[in-house]
DNA sequence: ATATTAATTTTGACAGTGTCAACATAAAGT
DNA sequence: ACTTTATGTTGACACTGTCAAAATTAATAT
């Protein structure tokens, strides 16, 4: 009756926990809280212990976001299939919504996800698979709201990923002017969308 | 001869030479490599004597924000001014250009001046007066484009914020797919702009 | 001018961090 | 059973922000 086939040798997966009490810990305390120390303890193991793991506390970290991304794209996945009515234009704006929705949710790890931490780009294979499927499933959104030879898809990709990155990280940040509704600038700029990025290329 | 009359104590103005080498070693090392103790070291003072002039870490963070705020809308009203034809939508465009170009060529003080580094927004006089200047300036920006009565400015000049922000914001944390390129992507979301803010509300 | 007070800086300490090397332990392979 | 490899622990190092106590210097009062 072998349980846990993968890797049951001291802790029977340590990895796994690691990555799991980061973003608990993340989730709860804030980005800022992260702590490798704080992971180890929390995953019941010496301060250490990671570095079998995980070379650095950047690595660590790289795992968090990609794990955040498996969990972002399945999220703006089911918004759009969950739009009515079932337009491109309506799946679009569905998934401008659940874009932000996930960004004030989960603003540490959305934060691990969007910004660099130490002035350079993380690498790491299951992080950059993970964001290239979230570029992927942004940009046949795009692509089926402007229709086949309407300019540059990527381009128009990039329009929309920077406008919903922009308030989301403006609401997260509490850069809004205090009078201003998130709900009504989310609503007002996911609103005007479709037709700019129908109206010029 | 009193050359100094704010505060020629022993330094003479250590304030002000903590905050220009906090700039100089954010702008060069980047922000992940700003410490209290290197700013001290750099100004020529011991470890704890930025103690009386900043309170904390995050207090010389905030001058050095508040600064970048003040260069940052002198950056823009030039860029402004120097539009040709002087139309609303040429002003409104060429600061979104100067915005842009303000983040790409100071990533570090545009992160500590966009970005909550301890999961907190940071207050501070300084700070928050010249924030209030940045927000005026892009909110008359924004209401000369869509002229009086024609909706929501205040909701209008956050959507305009929150697409230059967003594409600062990709572009200096390099998540634009490599094969974008970071004018097209400014050209083509800017154009559309003037139009997007007229069509709704 | 001298003494006193206040402002500023230094020194030294503390708890906390990431990372490394040396060691210990347990599993896997032979 | 023995060896090898993977995993975890201990202890150390240099570094950080912050604090308290002591020292130094400027401003002020006498």
């Amino acid at each position: 009756m072998a349980r846990k086939p993968a890797k049951p040798y001291h802790h029977g997966g340590l990895r796994e926990a690691l990555a799991e009490a980061g973003i608990l810990l993340i989730e709860a305390e804030g980005l800022s809280a992260f702590t490798l120390r704080e992971c180890a303890r929390r995953a019941g193991v010496s301060h250490a212990a990671p570095k079998n793991h995980f070379a650095t506390a950047e690595d660590l970290l790289a795992e968090i976001a990609a794990r955040g991304y498996d969990r972002f794209v399945a999220s703006l996945g089911k918004a759009a299939d969950r739009a009515v009515p079932q337009s491109a234009d309506a799946r679009l704006i569905a998934m401008g919504q659940a874009y932000v929705a996930f960004a004030r949710a989960h603003p540490g790890v959305y934060g691990l996800m969007f910004r660099n931490m130490k002035d350079r780009a993380v690498a790491s294979g299951h992080l950059d698979a993970a964001r290239q499927a979230a570029w992927t499933q942004l940009h046949d959104g795009v692509a089926a709201v402007i229709g086949p030879g309407r300019g540059d898809a990527a381009v128009k990709s990039a329009h929309v990923w920077a406008l919903v990155h922009g308030i989301a990280s403006l609401i997260i940040d509490k850069r809004l002017p205090p009078p201003l509704s998130a709900a009504a600038v989310i609503k007002e700029s996911l609103a005007s969308l479709p037709a700019a990025l129908r109206s010029v290329g």
